[in-house]
RNA sequence: GCCGAAGUGGCGGAAUUGGCAGACGCAGUGGACUCAAAAUCCACCGCCUUCAAAAGCGUGCCGGUUCGAGUCCGGCCUUCGGCACCA
């Protein structure tokens, strides 16, 4: 054994060593419980980040303490591989996105490697690799087939610079979350996801996640946005009409005293044409549409609207009621109409005291009597129904059932559940993504490509133009196709699939990667999912995180997966920060994975990562902390260096023993005990860092004592520190298990079992306290009497001095722990 | 505005069930080794008063429960995250 730690030599031939053997290769079926691991696959941009290097740390640990424990771990790791700046790259540096992309996935596995992570290449899926995206293309049929895949014209949300139209989801405060442009809404024709007809279950099976985050969850029922009302229909009075609103209220139903539509409502048109109202409507619509989305959806916005001349009729009491446009209705909630209850609402009510519209109380609160004169804003609370006919007098959330079962006898309305979730928006106007297996046929329309067809493979001969539009459109020999059906010629779908699509569902390709046949084997599948432990970044809680559960439910309704949520456990890991914030190139404080590698090592820098925080919480990149780590490691190695020879010929069991002797072996399975809860129970892998950091103080000291040496208990120490080591720095202990004898690799050693009977003591130290501050300690036999011990207490010099001259109230003794004496 | 999380030394953080606040690490101070330096090893290291001993104060703020509160309860403040004219 060398005395240096070598590090740049030890991990070289160790990560040779296992490549060559292939020592993480995972097959189902082995005697042994299954484990899945997974980390989010990482977009090739072409380096490795620091946030990258934290979430494979964390799931290495993870995986190599499973298999440590027993599992058989699938622990595999791949590329979300399409995606905008591939095409970018195209346009700018004229590369060729397919080149770029695997260049860049050459680079980042290079680095993967060489931290050391135990992951089983032979899984490597890329999705933009035609075995891969040609099963995207097949998931994409067999949604189509089932009606959850369609094509309508909407108005959508395009990103003026991506040129692209993005989802929902990947619009924050109006701008796109890629490139952060303002998004303009255009009405096009686009593919959609139907996630709306999964919205109950996506929101219900969150209560089978007890293993998610709360927060997450919380996140995801908030994005879902479940509310419970009645749809009421309204006619108009002069064309006749049905005017239908949504309302979460409709025990107000007699508080309505106008309509109000959003600027884009179909009615509106009709409503007006040809009456003295059409130009001022007109005028009105053209300066809301004007406002961008941002503006347009502000709250700070002042509502305005205008009168359209016609009316509509209350169908519970008969009543003749105004119908206005308003600024602040929105087209894609409900109906896209509203009723107005200006007592009752918080926002009509600002609205009615603009205009002057009638506010009329249907509710009596709890207090005194409500008067529309005095009232300063709306009343929204529950109370007594009053004005309301023959409701009148009842608790209004009584009255709320009675009255939508009223409307529903009377065919005027019925219960309705609405959600502020819209269904996924998959098209995209881009080259570098899975092709929509779609051609349009003059004679048979649209028409899916045939299984026996895919992979509508991407054309590479292509020339990407800096107007940024897709080159797909523009290539002949991929838009031009013939027809599956008729035989005549047809044109191909340019738009691509969402990335997202992609990573819906590698999770699943993992299970069975090399399949020709299949997207994957149901057995293989139902063997590994679900994924007992994903682990990646909050920023995905809701994009990724719920179009994954939403495939998976879809699959497991097309029996090809039995289970219906992805991931059992989910962890969410914080990000890396640098002076305060995180790190990015435009602030300039990128620290290098790369370049700490090589400074400290890949285990120097998966310790200070996993040592510097707890992984939800934000990690403070530190310079000189790192040089602790990579202090702590020289430390464990000089300490085998120093035992090598003695412990290699330390034989037998280990017999009784006293004095330091027994500390240290106390100390070695205390540890074992806390780094086993800390990895298993809560993932604090900081604390479980640090307790063996305190078993190496503890040898240290052991060793200075001088005394005899009893050589097995030192060796138990050592190799204990070894093996708990192992899944955090997976090089350094293969060294140094080889070295001190052992001829396998640790990582296939069994995680070690603490022993009770060594935990046990003779002696506590018991804290004495007067009125709750500590005067003194006393140690005392374990177990001691309470008795005995609250009289040792009490005739301790430094305790009597607090005593003289009080009474004694009363004595509390917490066995091995503390006594309190409590005096007045 | 609504929902959620967090607030502990100079810094990152620990305290898992209400029981010695500050484990472990970083930075700092002193010492040993050395001709010297680096590396290493040892010791100290919340604030305040103090030569010292000893005391007092201390987990964002105010109050409460308790023999005892970082931890539980009530009210606030600040920071971060999510949602937001969703009818």
């Amino acid at each position: 054994m060398e005395e240096r730690y070598n590090f740049t030599a030890i991990e070289d031939k160790w990560q040779k060593k296992w490549a060559e053997e292939n020592a993480y290769k995972v097959v189902e079926g082995e005697d042994k419980p299954k484990y899945y691991c997974l980390e989010m696959f990482p977009y090739p941009s072409g380096n490795l980040h620091m946030g990258h290097v934290r979430n494979y740390s964390i799931g290495d640990v993870v995986a190599r303490f499973k298999n440590m424990q027993g599992f058989n771990v699938l622990h595999p790791m791949g590329w979300d591989s399409f995606g905008l700046p591939a095409e970018n790259a195209a346009i700018k540096h004229g590369v060729a996105p397919a080149k770029w992309t695997w260049e860049n996935i050459a680079n980042m596995r290079r680095q993967l490697k060489a931290m050391g992570i135990s992951y089983d290449w032979d899984r490597e899926v890329a999705s933009c690799h035609p075995d891969y995206y040609k099963w995207t293309q097949w998931l994409f049929l067999q949604l189509f087939h089932n009606g959850l895949a369609y094509k309508k014209k909407a108005a959508v949300n395009w990103c003026p610079s991506c040129q692209t139209v993005l989802a929902n989801e990947q619009v924050v405060d109006g701008a796109c979350e890629r490139c952060d442009s303002e998004v303009e809404k255009k009405a096009l024709e686009q593919w959609f996801f139907k996630t709306t007809a999964y919205a109950d279950r996506l929101l219900d099976d969150l209560e089978k996640l007890p293993g998610w985050p709360e927060k997450v969850k919380i996140m995801q029922e908030n994005w879902i946005g479940r509310s419970e009302g009645a749809r009421i229909k309204f006619t108009v009075k002069e064309t006749g009409d049905d005017l239908e609103v949504f309302t979460t209220r409709h025990d107000t139903v007699f508080g309505v005293t106008y309509m109000i539509l959003a600027p884009e409502h179909p009615l509106v048109k009709i409503l007006t044409k040809g009456t003295e109202y059409e130009a001022r409507a007109q005028e009105f619509i053209k300066n809301v549409q004007k406002l961008s989305e941002v503006d347009r959806t502000s709250t700070e916005l002042e509502k305005e609207g205008i009168f359209i001349g016609a009316h509509a009729v209350n169908p519970l009491n008969g009543e003749e009621i105004p119908i206005l446009i308003g600024n602040y209705v929105l087209m894609e909630y409900g109906t896209g109409a509203v009723m107005g209850v200006p007592a009752h609402d918080e926002r009509d009510f600002k609205f009615a005291k603009k205009y002057n519209l009638e506010i009329r109380v249907v509710i009596q609160p709890e207090g005194p009597e409500l008067k529309v004169e005095e009232m300063e804003e709306a009343s929204t609370e529950d109370g007594i129904m009053v004005n309301s006919g023959d409701f009148s007098g009842l608790p209004n959330r009584e009255g709320m059932v009675k009255i939508v079962d009223y409307l529903e006898k009377n065919n005027c309305g019925q219960r309705q559940i609405n959600y502020r979730l819209r269904d996924w928006l998959i098209s995209r106007q881009r080259y570098w993504g899975a092709a929509i297996p779609i051609v349009y046929c003059d004679e048979c329309g649209l028409v899916p490509v045939p299984d026996q067809d895919l992979p509508v493979l991407l054309p590479e001969d292509v020339e990407f133009r800096p107007s940024g539009e897709s080159p797909l459109k523009y290539s002949p020999e991929f838009v031009n196709a013939t027809c599956p059906t008729c035989g005549k010629p047809a044109k191909r779908e340019t738009d691509t699939m969402d990335t997202f699509v992609c990573s819906s569902w590698y999770f699943l390709r993992f299970c069975d990667p090399k399949n020709t046949e299949e997207a994957f084997n149901k057995d293989k599948v139902d063997y590994w999912m679900a994924v007992d432990q994903y682990i990646g970044g909050v920023e995905h809680a809701i994009l990724h995180l719920m179009y994954a559960r939403f495939f998976t439910k879809v699959f497991k309704d097309l029996n090809l997966v039995s289970v219906d949520e992805p991931f059992t456990n989910l962890l969410t890991q914080g990000m890396v920060l640098k002076d305060g914030s995180k790190m990015s190139k435009s602030k300039g404080n990128v620290v290098s994975p790369e370049e700490i590698i090589k400074k400290y090592g890949a285990d120097t820098a998966r310790m200070f990562i996993l040592f510097a925080a707890p992984p939800e919480r934000d990690l403070e990149w530190n310079d000189q902390a790192v040089e602790g780590c990579y202090r702590f490691l020289n430390r464990v190695w000089r300490l085998a260096f120093a035992y090598n020879e003695g412990i290699k010929g330390a034989q037998g069991e280990i017999g009784a023993l006293e004095g330091a002797d027994r500390g240290l072996r106390r100390l070695t399975h205390l540890t074992i005990k806390k780094v086993t809860e800390d990895v298993a129970g809560r993932f604090n892998f900081n604390t479980a860092i640090s307790a063996v950091m305190e078993l190496v103080n503890g040898l240290y000291n052991y060793k200075d004592k001088e005394q005899g040496t009893n050589m097995l208990v030192v060796k138990e120490a050592i190799e204990s520190i070894v093996l708990l080591l192992a899944p955090f720095a997976p090089h350094i202990t293969e060294e140094l298990w080889y070295s001190i004898g052992y001829e396998t690799s640790v990582h296939q050693e069994k995680w070690p079992v603490h022993i009770p009977e060594t935990l046990a003591v003779d002696e506590v130290t018991v804290v004495v306290q007067v009125n709750g501050k500590v005067r003194d300690k006393i140690i005392v036999p374990v177990n001691m009497d309470k008795k005995a011990v609250e009289g040792l207490a009490k005739a301790l010099p430094k305790v009597d001095e607090y005593l003289k001259g009080k009474d004694i109230k009363k004595v509390v003794v917490i066995p091995n722990k503390l006594v309190n004496i409590v005096v007045g």
